[in-house]
DNA sequence: TATGAATGAGCATTCATTCAT
DNA sequence: GATGAATGAATGCTCATTCAT
């Protein structure tokens, strides 16, 4: 109540922001924890230690907070996956070729820890929903694109001949192995289950 | 239609079946069309032609109707899942190979035109689900135990050597081809997708 | 379907009976164990292992089984209130009043025994139903005039004035008393307890 | 009532606690009228002029509600109750407790006049639910500890040696005769139902 | 922007009862 | 009498969203 103090002068400005990231913070935690359908806005609020009202100053409705979470989960893991194909040598003799590739898969691997579970929410709503629909198809395209970019110079020293089809194929039969490595463990050794992948991916890619 | 039998006896059971064959029908065009969340005990039963209640006297829940739906999808699935990988003959000369595995991801894209829309819901609750989750295991880890028995026989013919990873690995990665030409099409042209998927899963398993 | 043995023959007969006895029977368990408004008349028939509509054959409606269950319960009790009271000695020397009291009072929570789950489901009715209500009057007089009638040959050597205003205060206390000890023991020790309900009545009704 | 303090604060606070009395309010008469299992909180909410959801974001439930009105009952009454003991002199000559007896009679059959068809439903549950019956024990042992400690220091003028256990009978027993004089009228007279009473728990405590 | 009570349509589910066989 | 599927109104409760302050 009393203004004289000068903490009177960020907060104004600053609060706003701060109600917005306790929100993105408690969505993300209950997305994660319950699930998309099990999460009401209260409750996110509530988590937040908000009002129920500042949720929707914030985001329309629910579904928008989660297509927020979805761009900065996506933002950080299109970093980390540009950064990593920038690094990967694939104009390198053959025999190299299946180390890159383990690379690669190594890393994938990796990105999928960021938030494991929110991810399994996303990819559900992938199927049911038309906006999760689209926007899942854009970044897996993003990833082909870079994939693709990638290869494109080395064209003549793969073994494919229709290199967008392969690099498609290629990024659906990893992120699918991966998933399923992540999402229900403890069927095959993860072990083997990536190094069959590397194989037969680079078997794909290069000449034997 | 037989009328042989002590009248009273069988127009009972007859009803029974009927109505509730009118629920199958009426959730498995709801949860198609509107999607599982969005689909109530109501409007189905109300589909059905039938009473809210009728739908409780078949069903302990919306979930026990998908799973049973689920059921009948996957009983003709595998039925021809068996049947399709039956005829394929992996120890054919390598040439033959490619035809082989091309034969199989032709039949597997036919058998997801069954219920697309259907599979679709239910591969989102695998994702969100205890139930659907552990069912989806289940019936993905069949199909690996049935190409992996038919791939067994022709081990030493094979160059991958950890079979049983290959075989899933491969079985993951035609569902996620087949399911993305399914579900989002028109990015790549089918046909190729295809093909891709074809060549990389034949260089895996055969010398070239 | 064959009648050629003779067993065709009671259970014509019989059935229903039989059907009558075991909803009875399995009415008496389940608002026993879990209450009247929890149970409901498709359960009781489950539980009899009969068909839901049989239930209707041989009952009005759920109340109307209970009513049944209370009758029988009551019949048994009054029964033996009855013969407790025609064995009691009212006319004793007041010294002996004392243990024709004890006996009384031992007696009636002997009666309590019978069945105290469903008497405490029908005594809830008591309040909150009509028909329950006016049951429950009915009985309790029926108490009263039993215990009247004994003492009024004695009403001479005892020391209270209004005797039916007596012996209904007494059925009451005892009653209320008896019924503290059943459905809520453990407080005070109910030897003790119901020692100084003995002693209450006691010295109202004899001179000391 | 005050306005002095800043508008757009008060207002809040005021609405959601006229929101709740309402509902208080309309349970109260609902629960009075038609009994606890006829009433739906969506009867309540309509009653009191309120939404459904209202309801609940006041009242875990339907059980919580009479909970509450229990709450409030129970405070007007135990304050009565209280002051009623404190003002009772059982040190007076045993010719004046048949006096204290009476007056503590008399107003005990007040205090049931301050809602007797709630009690009455209460009452009922007290019987059917765990948690209301461990209420109505708690109470009861209130009322009991309250005349125990009004007794003790004249026990040696007292006739009773187990004074727990005399309070709590005389307790259960005035409230069963009181009971029944509210809630069954028009058997005996009430007053000579009161006189017995009043005599049956003076003769127990007093020497005669 | 923040607040949080209010809203009311909607949902899953139950249940007493009926009735055709 | 017996059967058990069918009925549909009713219930307890949730939730996305609004809005007055």
């Amino acid at each position: 109540m009393a203004d004289e103090q000068p903490r009177g002068y960020l907060p104004k400005q600053r609060r706003s922001e701060r109600t917005r990231a306790r929100l993105v913070e408690a969505g993300k935690r209950l997305f994660s924890e319950e699930g998309y359908h099990r999460t009401s806005s209260k409750k996110i609020a509530r988590e937040a230690g908000v009002a129920t009202g500042s949720f929707y100053n914030h985001f329309r409705d629910k579904k928008q907070l989660l297509l927020e979470l979805n761009r900065l989960y996506m933002a950080s893991i299109h970093a980390r996956v540009a950064e990593l194909l920038a690094q990967a040598d694939f104009g390198a003799p053959a025999s190299d070729g299946r180390t890159v590739v383990r690379e690669i898969i190594r890393q994938a691997v990796a990105l999928h820890n960021l938030s494991p579970e929110l991810h399994r929410e996303i990819s559900a709503l992938t199927y049911t929903d038309e906006e999760f629909g689209e926007l899942g198809r854009q970044e897996h395209q993003r990833s082909v694109d870079l994939l693709l970019a990638r290869l494109q110079p080395h064209a003549h020293t793969l073994r494919v001949r229709d290199l967008p089809a392969a690099a498609k194929v290629v990024v659906q039969a990893m992120e699918a192995v991966i998933h399923s490595v992540r999402f229900f463990p403890g069927g095959e050794d993860e072990e083997r289950l990536l190094d069959a992948l590397g194989d037969m991916v680079f078997r794909y890619l290069y000449e034997d």
